[in-house]
DNA sequence: GATTTGATTTGATATATGTCAAAAACCGTG
DNA sequence: CACGGTTTTTGACATATATCAAATCAAATC
């Protein structure tokens, strides 16, 4: 009973903040869930094209996507910049600054957007009150490292297909777990943005998914995406 | 009164374990040292080229290196390695296990050395009563994030030289931060190895570290590294 | 110390991706 | 709806890095 009550405190604490990757696997008590809800009541909304963040802003919060898509990016003092990520809605944005007080990269939203901030100091001292609270933020964390050394894997000794191939199977999967369809969805970043994440250049992302198109792995007209051979793609990264 | 006792508490804390990153900044009172020396009391000694843990192993504890030199690497099921850090003395090593609760690459050492394991558990049930732990293990974890970004700039936008001076120039500053030179030190890593840290083969690192060789920025000879210009290696890295 | 094994260097050549350029498609804005 | 700017595609060509191969060198093992 008591698990049946966390729950369904649990769903309110989420619907209020959509926070899938912070509340979900967390077993609060109401009463956890209301300083839960209490933390993170302060929204905001951004347009697109606007920053979250700037690389060098003082760092005070993390912040959990409720709706939208953001880029992160780091930029070289020669004017080179690689976006290190593409964040969409339940994901926590803002991990990196801890590390210095200060942001280390830019976010910016590629289409109007929701974010909960949330005070890291009021996590911190939250989750030092509920034991599963701070277990999970660290799994945050640890997953953010996760994703980042799969992306070396990516980066270091994938070529241009294999990349395009994992980038499209991994946006696919993570809206197929938002409820939408894993086989046709709208890019929302540009090829320049794709290539800037994969290492490639922005006419190699073009030219490659034509070829991938021209195999029947894929449907692209401009940013509209249709996955027609999921199972196809999948195999041909494993070769 | 009170800051000196705690800071030469804090010293027998870190000699014992040479804790560096995990104890140096943390301000801590004598009882709250005994609790963190009690939780770093497990040490173990590898053997060059032994296995700290292996991908799948089940997550229990971090490492703490002693001393000594690992490798992380991810493997692809093809086969494909991807090296993704060379760890050495005072670093932290596990953390990816987290998001898990198990190892998701294998961790080798590349020199004789000695870690001291943390439970993990212990040492989140202990940085829940000692804020400043609390605070300076997320850090670690950020840290470990903006690295990461940082090698992804590397291997999504560095050429060839480029990368070998970026990875030349980060052993060298970490040698320095540990009281060795920075301008002399041997490498702990084949030339395989490095070229799968930054994305290239083993032959273009050779043969680029032959060309710094011929302009006179570095001197090497098998393993044998001394930079003879670290000034110069940097602003050939901001072109 | 001889022998084997693995690591490194260097050369010749191949290839994937980058660069430059131009046209076409698309999008936001007035 | 037309305009101007951006994004995308595609082609021709350049180049950095990979591949293959062989010789040398260093290190581990008996």
């Amino acid at each position: 009973m008591q698990q049946a009550i966390s729950k369904s405190s649990l769903k309110i604490a989420c619907s209020s903040c959509n926070l899938r990757e912070l509340c979900l696997p967390v077993n609060l008590s109401p009463a956890e869930v209301a300083q839960v809800e209490n933390l993170t009541q302060h929204k905001r909304s951004y347009r697109r094209g606007e920053y979250l963040y700037r690389s060098g802003d003082r760092f005070q919060s993390l912040y959990a996507i409720r709706t939208g898509f953001f880029k992160t990016q780091v930029l070289h003092e020669d004017g080179r910049e690689q976006v290190t990520g593409f964040q969409m809605a339940g994901e926590i944005i803002g991990l990196d600054a801890i590390s210095t007080d200060a942001h280390t990269c830019d976010a910016i939203a590629l289409e109007d957007s929701e974010v909960c901030e949330m005070p890291f100091a009021s996590l911190e001292e939250l989750s030092r009150d509920i034991p599963s609270l701070q277990h999970h933020l660290h799994k945050i964390m640890s997953r953010e490292i996760v994703r980042d050394q799969g992306i070396m894997l990516l980066l270091g000794s994938m070529r241009a297909e294999e990349r395009l191939g994992a980038f499209l199977l991994n946006l696919s999967q993570r809206y197929a777990a938002r409820g939408y369809s894993p086989k046709s969805f709208q890019l929302r970043m540009t090829r320049q943005e794709i290539g800037s994440y994969l290492g490639l250049k922005l006419e190699t992302v073009s030219r490659t998914l034509s070829n991938l198109q021209q195999r029947g792995f894929i449907q692209i007209r401009n940013r509209s995406l249709e996955l027609l051979d999921i199972a196809g793609l999948q195999s041909s990264l494993k070769t």
